[in-house]
DNA sequence: TGTATTTTTCGTGTCGACAAGTTTTCGACC
DNA sequence: GGTCGAAAACTTGTCGACACGAAAAATACA
């Protein structure tokens, strides 16, 4: 692995070395390139964005706060485990999310928020014609936090936003079990929720984020229980 | 205002550091000690403190995570506003968490749990009977704080706590405005939601959660109004 | 006297270095 | 050869110092 040294192309403005080393190492967990319990050594990381060990530390701090890492004193800060043992309350917290974030958003949606609504669900269209799992999952993240925006609730839009991420760690971990079937029922659920939002039907927008939830859940559960019965086959 | 020059009884071990200077920040936060607006000087900091800028800057970034400290780039940081204009979404967040997580502690307490909760419950009643606002503030929180704990969902539990250091802000700028009969009510329905967990009664623990929510929300919209008159009579 | 411009002051953002603690390695002893 | 203990290597936590940028002060000008 050869490392430039302090290429001139990776400068960055003054205030902005935080955000940098935040945002990097924020994809690099959802995406697992950093898989859950890699150790994050702060020299290394200061070596290959060139950079000195401070503002490295507070983007862990950061991180930490949110949850994606965590710090053991004294010793090295690691990429969070996924916690499979309470699984259901991350199900449990993500239904609500769903549910209440749509909600929302058909009552307070603008016509502006209904443009990038509808181009972010194309866009997770075009993953699943595609076949691009990658995008699949991603594409469907970016269209539910454009809900939750239309939503404007903050506090919701924190805690969910986390979720999703969350949750995008996990697919990523499964999602070579994708089979075709579903991601068009996806497609056409999410059509549903854009309907119900553009309409202002905040009951109807309510039911379906609900069984949109729960298949969701339910694939996610699937997947585990599939890769368990491959796991104990090997 | 004398500051004396790193006393020894400050002492702290390696490590603790950045928790300790984040507690501080984060009590005088919630207690308006500092106030809404008011900038937090690094440099100040560290001699009050008698640290380096360093673990100052860590527990300022962890602070400004949980949305209590707000970082202006290349300026000061300040003590977060508390946002009036978009106070319907806090109470939203609000009304919902109680329901939440008093729901899931009737269906997952153990009679441990149980115990915390009375002995909040209790703490919170002396504090009506001596007639001391602070304490009903802070004893408040830690009572519904002990139910979200019971429920056992982090993510429930983490969105809550912050929602209730806010509305411990919001409070203690109007708590001068406590009338005497109210409080004496919020016993009674503290007593109403303790029986419901016990009794492992989830829909009647959400429904007493919903009620107990809403006269908050109207107790604090009635002190904001009050103080609004206030002022422009004034 | 009021306004525009330069200078000064002040605080943050970043850095390199040192100190303390943990893990690993090496060596002594059984 | 294996186990226990000491020393070395490494990583984190903290520090003091410098550089950049923004607000405040001082100066020049109308």
């Amino acid at each position: 692995m050869t490392k430039q040294p302090s290429s001139p192309a990776t400068e960055r403005k003054r205030g902005e070395g935080v955000k940098f080393v935040y945002e990097i190492l924020r994809d690099e967990i959802i995406d697992l390139v950093l898989p859950p319990g890699s150790p994050i050594d702060e020299i290394q990381l200061a070596e290959r964005l060139s950079m000195s060990r401070t503002p490295i530390r507070e983007a862990l701090v950061r991180l930490a706060g949110e949850g994606l890492v965590t710090t053991l004193p004294n010793r090295s800060t690691v990429v969070s485990n996924i916690d499979f043992l309470n699984l259901h309350t991350f199900f449990d917290a993500l239904t609500l999310m769903y549910r209440v974030t749509t909600r929302l958003a058909a009552e307070y949606r603008s016509p502006a928020d209904l443009e990038v609504i509808r181009s972010r669900q194309a866009e997770f269209a075009h993953a699943v014609e595609t076949q691009d799992a990658l995008a699949m999952i991603s594409t469907n993240r970016e269209f539910h936090a454009a809900i939750a925006e239309a939503g404007r609730n903050p506090y919701y839009l924190g805690l969910f936003l986390r979720l999703l991420d969350e949750g995008r760690r996990m697919l990523r971990i499964y999602y070579s079990s994708f089979d075709d079937r579903l991601p068009q029922q996806y497609v056409d659920e999410h059509d549903g929720l854009v309907a119900a939002i553009e309409a202002r039907d905040i009951a109807l927008a309510d039911r379906l984020a609900a069984q949109h939830a729960d298949q969701i859940v339910n694939q996610i559960r699937q997947m585990m229980a599939r890769d368990r019965r491959q796991q104990i086959a090997l």
